[in-house]
RNA sequence: GCGGACGUGGUGGAAUAGGUAGACACAAGAGACUUAAAAUCUCUCGGAGGUUACUCCGUGCCGGUUCGAGUCCGGCCGUCCGCACCA
């Protein structure tokens, strides 16, 4: 027997799989369908051990699910706009394109290497003018269906490099690049809609059954849905001499503590604010010193609570004389609700924060059950529980439900300069998608600005806007924005000189839809009616939890847009959801406190050494791989070491998928030497099986039938593990039946027909049980075995029932809840049958010390005798 | 602060419906083979006691439900993740 070579073995395989396109998938109505699809990479260069984990999850499933007979699509692509490209062109002065596509190509061989059943016949690159017209398309059909708007908004600007930066790029206030203070500016942007939506967004949560609940909870609480009363107090003094704000509009959920109010509150940059700013200086300061706090997070956190007396007053509705001054204040935020609050402090911690400082009254309406009117006082902490409405007229002694209900329908009948003074009304923490995005390698967005005739659409017939090739990086900004002829155009409709939108879209748009696109990759429309409805949805989507909120809720967006446009006509874009586990490794640091690479470092003696200068090592806390720590492994070089199969074995084994996974040598090593000793257990085990094609015998004694057991139990526990994605356990499954192979061959040495049928059942159906996770070698035992045809063409194993279910049960014997013993009883046997079984047990009739009080039986698995 | 998840040997983890805790693997140790090494094979491997049969303890801590709890309930402690002035 020769050694496995890995490297002649995978590669041979490899191209035949190609060769004989059995990966490529087409409509078959007749044929049952199933999607697996993971996230599809950033082409950044080099794939990780974070794409090996994704990648080889996805193509087990994949492989599982054609072999149990479904039509499987299994398709990658490239996630290809974005910023690093453009920084590449800054720093390398290379072309965002062309960096990208050698990216792509690099990529795609690595990945080819790791032997994925992917149908790349199907490859996109969203760079692709041919992928991204139909997302122009798309956009521009959601525009006509008033999914699309143009709204202020506020953007990071860098004044030095003049240029948008994204949050991540701005690091304590200042531009990474440039290291200015970043400005906040207003500009006029892209929107997408997808608060139109909340609701539903939220509502459907509840169909997706195959999610993680983890991820539903997240994106409920994303959406925050909250209902509340919206209403408006009338001022009664006011500094500005015409009659704008007559009153204030404000939104609480807590209209029940209205009693309890000491103040009005409102947001640095309301239309009030604004308004005081243009006359009074104090206001503008103030305003400035809001702005200025609150750039990173932990800032936010500590901000104390500070506010501005505007010498606006206003009316309680309800409390007859009774007038709240109105603040300006740096803890209410313009972009929720009306931007506008009522504090009661007693019942709210910020409020109460706020009225100690500036010394407003503190009244409380809301007594906790326990509690008496005397007694209950407010101290440092406000109280938000449950109780009994008190100092409040007419809401005395009502529940905070009721007392909700009866100020929303007071409200709702009284007027305030004219208008309906309340109104209940749902409000959610969800922001409609700004989409614009100042930079070049993006996603043009088709739209004509025209000074006579305004927005235009790009007629459908110009699609797509191609993004100008000839652009330069040597300077800051935008390069669409500078270029000499690209945003001149003529308006489509009255062919006036005009200038294209210079903007392009966020990258979340382009992964919004890709999945459907792969239905049918090469359709000169965006997506063909006949492919999305055999196709969608995706029956298993697999990847990175932090996608949990943005990526998925944007593609449930998008897909309901979609429907809305008549493109599709399904909501939900991902029937199952799978969020995988980070790949983790120890960190490694010199004295010098520098990071060192996992290859640089050696053990000698349990110390862990420089490879070179021998100098001691530091080892750090086991972390997620990551390039700035060094603590990284370039699965190239694992494949080319150990091979494909190696590397795919370990990143399934031992660790549950959904958990951090911790990359070792040594771990690396002992899936190597599995992958060995399955080479061996073949090579050996064709000496002792029959020939291919030989007739079952009629009947088998009981030798074989125990070799049957083995291998149709594993079936069964290899297909139960992959139903469920536990490969971990799956993997565990294939250990143990090689172990179980190994002492049916090698306790023997001869073997009679009988035998040789079941032996070679058992191989053959090993080989099938671990093809998913390890299909080169397993393709190779396959022609060993003596077959022709393609192992991953196969359908997966049966396993019968009868080799299932045990002649005998195992019953433990317990006294009162101990463990006393075991017996194996015949499968039909009776309670009373196991009972004096159990008495004849020496253990079991020592324990027994005094009168049995009853006998708890479960059939199959336990006597329970108690005293 | 709010929300969620998790806590099992030296390590990763298993235990599907409340029913043998520690499957499977890694590491470690002992042995066989070998001139030697690697590879391979065999055995040991939660703790304490006992010559063995076996006994007691043990799934973060405290309590509860149950004939029986790693699993269910209540309260703590710890770790991780998400959100974070959302009215």
């Amino acid at each position: 027997m020769d050694r496995y070579n890995h490297r002649e073995v995978e590669k041979k395989w490899q191209s035949k799989w190609d060769s004989e396109k059995i990966f490529e998938a087409s409509e078959n109505s007749a044929q049952e369908k199933y999607y697996v699809l993971e996230m599809f990479p950033y082409p950044s260069g080099k794939i990780h051990m974070g794409h090996v984990r994704n990648y080889t999850m996805g193509d087990v499933v994949a492989r599982y699910k054609r072999a149990k007979g479904f039509n499987v699509l299994h398709p990658m692509g490239w996630d290809a706009f974005g910023m690093p490209a453009e920084n590449a062109a800054m720093q390398n002065n290379i072309h965002p394109a062309t960096w990208t596509y050698q990216n792509i190509d690099n990529m795609r061989a690595q990945l080819k290497l790791l032997g994925l059943s992917i149908d790349w016949s199907r490859e996109i690159a969203t760079c692709d003018p041919k992928y991204y017209a139909h997302e122009q398309k798309l956009f521009l059909d959601f525009y006509r269906n008033g999914l699309v708007s143009r709204k202020n908004s506020k953007v990071n600007w860098d004044p030095v490099d003049n240029t948008v930066l994204a949050n991540e790029q701005v690091i304590d206030g200042k531009g990474w690049r440039s290291g200015a203070e970043v400005e906040i500016r207003e500009l006029t942007q892209w929107f997408l809609n997808i608060t139109e939506y909340a609701e539903d967004l939220i509502e459907k949560l509840n169909t997706l059954d195959n999610w993680p609940d983890k991820v539903k909870t997240m994106q409920n609480h994303w959406i925050g849905k909250s209902t509340g009363l919206q209403f408006q107090f009338e001022v009664t003094k006011t500094p500005f001499e015409s009659d704008v704000f007559q009153s204030v509009e404000v939104f609480t959920t807590r209209p029940d503590t209205l009693f309890g109010a000491s103040f009005v509150a409102v947001a640095a940059d309301h239309p009030i604010a604004k308004e005081l700013e243009k006359t009074n200086k104090e206001v503008t300061d103030f305003i400035k010193e809001c702005r200025s706090k609150g750039t990173t997070l932990a800032e936010i956190e500590k901000a104390e609570k500070i506010g501005y007396n505007t010498g606006i007053k206003v009316k309680h509705p309800f409390i007859k004389n009774k007038e709240l001054d109105v603040f300006i204040a740096n803890f209410v935020l313009m972009e929720y609700g009306t931007g506008a609050i009522f504090g009661c402090p007693a019942h709210d911690q910020r409020d109460l924060d706020f009225a100690r400082k500036y010394n407003l009254d503190v009244t409380p309406v809301v007594l906790p059950n326990e509690s008496s009117e005397a007694e209950f006082e407010i101290l440092d902490e406000a109280y938000t529980g449950e109780g009994k409405i008190f100092n409040s007229d007419f809401l005395n002694g009502k529940t905070i439900e009721e007392a909700k209900e009866i100020v929303a329908n007071k409200m709702s009948s009284m007027k305030v300069n004219g208008l309906q003074q309340g109104e209940k009304k749902i409000t959610y923490r969800l922001r409609d998608w700004g989409v614009s995005r100042q930079r070049y390698w993006g996603c043009p967005i088709p739209i004509i600005h025209c000074d006579d005739c305004g927005v235009v659409e790009v007629p459908e017939k110009d699609l797509p806007v191609k993004l100008p090739d000839d652009v330069d990086f040597d300077k800051p900004g935008n390069p669409l924005e500078r270029h000499k002829t690209w945003k001149n155009v003529q308006c489509p409709s009255c062919n006036k000189d005009a200038r294209r939108e210079t903007d392009t879209f966020d990258t979340f748009v382009d992964s919004s839809w890709y999945f459907a696109r792969f239905c049918s990759p090469h359709a000169n429309q965006p997506v063909e009616e006949e492919a999305i409805n055999y196709w969608l949805p995706v029956d298993q989507y697999i990847g990175g939890v932090e996608h949990a909120i943005l990526h998925l809720l944007y593609s449930r967006f998008f897909t309901r847009a979609m429907k809305d446009t008549n493109h599709v006509t399904l909501e939900e874009p991902f029937s199952g959801l799978f969020t995988q586990g980070m790949v983790t490794h120890e960190t490694y640091k010199d004295s010098d406190g520098n990071w060192i690479f996992p290859e640089e470092v050696i053990f000698e003696d349990n110390k862990a050494l420089h490879i070179k200068t021998k100098k001691p090592i530091t080892i750090g806390p086991i972390e997620s791989m990551s390039k700035s720590k060094k603590n990284i492994i370039d699965p190239q070089s694992i494949v080319n070491t150990f091979g494909a199969d190696t590397a795919r074995w370990f990143i399934l084994s031992d660790t549950p998928p959904e958990r951090d996974i911790q990359w070792t040598d040594k771990g690396v090593e002992a899936s190597s030497r599995f992958i060995q000793r399955v080479w061996k257990i073949i090579n050996d085990g064709i000496a002792h099986i029959s020939e291919k094609n030989t007739p079952a015998p009629e009947s088998f004694h009981e030798q074989a039938i125990k070799t049957l057991k083995i291998t149709h139990k594993a079936i069964k526990d290899v297909t139960d593990a992959l139903e469920n994605l536990r490969f971990n356990r799956a993997i565990a499954h294939i250990y143990e039946l090689s172990n179980q192979i190994q002492s049916v061959l090698y306790n023997k040495k001869s073997f009679d027909n009988n035998e040789l049928y079941v032996n070679r059942e058992l191989l053959e159906t090993y080989c099938k049980l671990f093809a998913p996770m390890a299909p080169h070698i397993a393709e190779e035992c396959w022609m060993l075995l003596g077959h022709d045809n393609l192992l991953s063409a196969t359908s997966w194993p049966i396993f019968i029932n009868e080799y299932i279910e045990e002649d005998n049960d195992l019953i433990i014997i317990q006294v009162n809840g101990k463990k006393r013993g075991e017996t194996l009883i015949p499968r039909n046997a009776t309670q009373s049958e196991v009972e004096s079984i159990a008495m004849q047990i020496e253990n079991v009739q020592k324990a027994i010390n005094s009168d049995i009080r009853k006998i708890i039986y479960v059939p199959k698995r336990i006597l329970n005798i108690v005293l």
